[in-house]
RNA sequence: GCCUGGGUGGUGGAAUGGCAGACACAAAGGACUUAAAAUCCUUUGGACCGCAAGGUCCGUGUGGGUUCGAGUCCCACCCCGGGCACCA
């Protein structure tokens, strides 16, 4: 019979669906697994690498699930977000019904290729049913303090007089005004206190080193950017020559601090303000240090600096130091305050080269090793002209100055992290509304829990203009104030969407539930994630967020799991002509055109055997020609009815390769999953079929070709349920115990070792397996090959591996 | 600059110290066919020797090293991709 993939898909996409198949519940009596896909945005269509992501879910999902585990296996939609105002304010399309429309069409064609979801628990973020525990989360984060307010930041467009999100930022000018600069605007928002769980987040990830890519692990411990070091206070030197209140700075090298020329604050230092009152002059002379900052990158910004004319006192040497403002000292890290140590800082090395000032050395090198010629020498070393801290080497001279500064009270050791509090307000309208009012009479108001969801509003005009879009609706924007009952108005920033793809993979253990965010029982059944499968492009936000959110709701009392998943797998990305697939580039591959010409197996085959999962993919039409003849081929030799049944001759050869392709193919699912390898072995074993079809008795096909048919189920599974069908078998193939390889017959009786003379490949022996070494070393001797090459030489050696090699070594 | 992943035939890739190039794509040739498609079969890293069967040498970015033996381990370097980037 003929492989007809556009007459058995529909087929058994209908089955499966009519029965429920990929239904799951709670099972006590089985083991579960939990294998989550990243969710997508509902852009409009599905591309090849969602298709590849779900092709490699799927085939672990349908793997555990005949290795008989519960599994949960779920899907749903990151629904809020920018796009869908965009194309509001493009083609007049309201927000709910674009997002409600794409899903739609998605879910169409998701349904097309036969993932095993269970639908049943599809979630959809912007559903009010879904964000009021978004807001739920944030009422439970302000009551604990892990949700504040604090003035930040936002991008703003003079021309829209609207602000921006990051993306929406390109070259430092809006999207929309490509010649108008984004100005920086001071705004009151949310955060949450990532920061508040630094520590945790850092040390947890040692639980996570089995089960996470390494560069995952390294690229979050980057961002959250652990250092230990000191806070001094600098005593400002008074109006009358006396010490008045300190400069805290920050620093990781204690030790340079006998070599500190002068004191940096940042522009933005509450400080500078301070210092400059009065002095019309400097105060021009920051703002331009702020202007220098804006645009272009930061590496090549020229430093500069502005000197304050007023001084502080190094808490060690009593010295004088100049306080200056400089360009680049950040405000948000560390205490926005440095002391400059040019003798042994790169940057500040430039900035005193720059303006004249004194470089003194106060680390040597160890070992008594020169010290770079120029620039600055920024290792440990021995320190000098560092008082009574002279001649200690680096180390122990941090331990015993911090040690001085806290006994004198002006220094003490801490820990700063490059991690900031997550900004979660958004002047957006396609998103959570912020649950709490603003009062004139009380303040900021939390709206209470019995009044959730705020609901967002639907009749709305998107212009792309002006502050937030909510503040144009009346309705939404005067309320009461739920504490006093006077007016109030209702906060009209909603959340990132981050903080709704932080947590929806608990929702799906208990997505209908309307009184609580999820039964707490049954994530505790669900959880950890075992397998989490997506992009690394989600490496560090996304992974935090959630992770971060796990940890809070652990601290609530919700759940017990720490992490939310045990091992995390990132995909690569489909490439074609040497580029991303983008709209951008006209490189893309409708995966339903794939599904309408060859059908939704071989697009999968081809995801799954072009590269292995972790590398990006070539994507190359040939190669997919390539899987639909091989399903063809398999479909042709599984079905064929006038085969006449062979004399057996090959029957001990196909057997001995299915428990090989068996055993091959159970162990890139128990390790790397790189089924890449795993096709080509079952390509290998119908390769076998073909070329001794006229040797096989029909009981040998009676046991390979059921067996074929469950090998390829996790990866081509509408040809697989058909072929079972065929096959007369009771289905559904899901259903269908995993193949077992028996270990005895997978193993070759005959050994073939590699004979080598001095590491070179000489000849072959074939002979039976455990052979002897004194055995195979005689044999090989007596090989006229390996003698050709031995004779007349020394034998020094002969290093023989059973059952592989014998080589000789000779002089 | 720092942190990462990588560099193997015409192409995607295989080989977790032991036969480099599994499997597939592409290409070439052949069978079947009136013909084409489809299908099936054969060849396919390079150089050289041989009428042939077959054989020799070279070959995994470059240079060193460890080892009986290195694509694989170690050191140095070159190139490409990704992340972070004045983080004190």
């Amino acid at each position: 019979m003929e492989y007809n993939p556009q007459e058995i898909e529909p087929k058994w996409q209908q089955q499966w669906e009519a029965a429920d198949l990929f239904r799951v519940t709670e099972d006590p009596a089985r083991p579960k697994y939990y294998v989550l896909e990243m969710l997508p945005y509902p852009s409009g269509t599905l591309h090849m690498g969602h298709i590849r992501n779900y092709s490699i879910g799927d085939a672990l999902a349908r793997y555990k699930w005949m290795q008989g585990f519960s599994v949960l296996h779920p899907m749903g939609w990151d629904a809020f977000g920018l796009p869908a105002e965009n194309a509001a304010i493009k083609n007049q399309r309201p927000p709910r019904e674009y997002t409600l429309s794409n899903i739609a069409h998605m879910k169409r064609q998701h349904r097309r290729f036969g993932f095993s979801y269970d639908w049943a628990r599809e979630v959809s973020t912007c559903e009010p049913e879904y964000y009021r525990w978004n807001q739920w989360f944030f009422l439970k984060m302000l009551e604990r303090g892990l949700a504040y307010r604090k003035n930040a930041q936002v991008n703003w467009c003079p021309e829209c007089a609207t602000v921006l999100a990051n993306e929406q930022v390109v070259d430092g000018c809006c999207w929309r005004h490509e010649s108008t600069r984004v100005e920086q605007r001071a705004l009151e928002q949310w955060f949450l206190k990532t920061t508040a769980y630094a520590d945790q987040l850092l040390a947890d990830m040692d639980r996570l080193q089995e089960g996470w890519p390494e560069r995952v692990l390294t690229m979050q411990r980057n961002w959250i950017g652990r250092s230990e070091g000191a806070r001094i206070d600098f005593r400002l030197e008074g109006p009358g020559g006396k010490p008045a209140d300190p400069i805290t700075v920050f620093t990781t090298r204690i030790d340079t601090i006998y070599g500190a020329t002068c004191v940096l604050l940042a522009p933005e230092h509450p400080l500078t303000a301070q210092l400059v009152a009065g002095r019309a002059d400097l105060q021009a002379a920051v703002r331009a240090l702020v202007d220098s900052r804006h645009g272009g990158d930061a590496t090549d910004l020229e430093k500069q600096g502005v000197f304050l004319e007023r001084f502080a006192l190094n808490p060690f040497s009593g010295e004088r130091l100049p306080i200056w403002v400089a360009n680049f000292v950040l405000l948000e890290y560390g205490t926005g305050a440095i002391m400059a140590v040019p003798a042994h800082d790169d940057r500040d090395h430039e900035f005193c080269m720059k303006y004249g000032l004194p470089i003194p050395t106060v680390i040597v090198p160890a070992g008594g090793e020169a010290a770079p010629a120029q620039g600055a020498f920024t290792e440990d070393g021995v320190l000098v002209n560092s008082g009574p801290f002279t001649g200690l080497p680096s180390a122990p001279a941090r331990e015993k100055m911090a040690a001085l500064g806290r006994e004198k009270g002006f220094a003490e050791a801490t820990v700063t992290y490059r991690l900031r509090d997550w900004g979660v307000s958004r002047q957006r309208y396609w998103g959570t509304p912020i649950p709490v009012v603003h009062c004139a009479a009380c303040g900021v108001v939390p709206v209470p829990e019995d009044q959730l969801p705020v609901l967002l509003p639907l009749n709305i005009e998107i212009t792309g203009m002006g502050g937030s879009p909510l503040q144009t609706v009346p309705e939404f924007l005067n309320t009461t104030c739920p504490r006093c009952g006077g007016p109030a108005r209702r906060d009209t920033d909603t959340m990132d969407t981050f903080v709704d793809s932080s947590w929806y993979f608990y929702r799906y253990c208990d997505p209908r539930n309307d009184r609580a965010p999820f039964d707490s029982a049954k994530i505790a059944y669900w959880f950890p994630i075992d397998q989490y499968i997506g992009g690394v492009e989600h490496a560090i936000l996304h992974l935090i967020y959630s992770r971060f959110f796990t940890k809070v709701m652990r601290d609530l009392g919700l759940i017990k799991n720490d992490e939310p998943t045990r091992r995390l797998f990132t995909q690569g990305m489909v490439i074609k002509d040497g580029a991303k697939m983008s709209k951008n580039l006209g490189n893309v591959v409708d995966p339903e055109k794939l599904v309408d010409e060859y059908g939704a197996d071989t697009a999968r085959l081809f995801c799954l055997f072009a590269a292995p999962p972790e590398k990006d993919l070539d994507w190359t039409d040939s190669g997919v020609e390539g899987m639909y003849r091989f399903l063809s081929r398999v479909y042709r030799f599984v079905t064929r009815e006038d085969r006449q049944p062979g004399d057996g001759s090959a029957d001990r050869q196909i057997r001995r390769k299915l428990h090989q392709t068996i055993r091959k193919v159970t162990e890139d699912f128990e390790s790397r999953w790189h089924f890449n390898t795993s096709l080509a072995a079952i390509m290998e074993l119908v390769n076998e079929l073909y070329q001794n079809e006229a040797n096989l008795s029909a009981g040998a096909l009676r046991e390979v070709l059921p067996n074929l048919a469950l090998l390829l189920a996790p990866f081509a599974p509408y040809t697989a349920e058909d072929l079972w069908e065929k096959l007369a078998r009771p289905g559904p193939v899901l259903r269908v115990p995993w193949p077992k390889f028996d270990a005895a017959l997978a193993t070759e009786d005959e050994a073939e070792v590699v004979l080598q003379v001095n590491g070179k490949l000489r000849g072959r022996l074939v002979v039976p397996r455990q052979t002897s070494r004194a055995d195979l070393e005689r044999l090989a001797l007596a090989d006229p090959k390996v003698h050709s090459f031995v004779d007349g030489k020394q034998i020094l050696k002969v290093v023989v591996v059973p059952d592989k090699l014998v080589n000789v070594v000779v002089k």
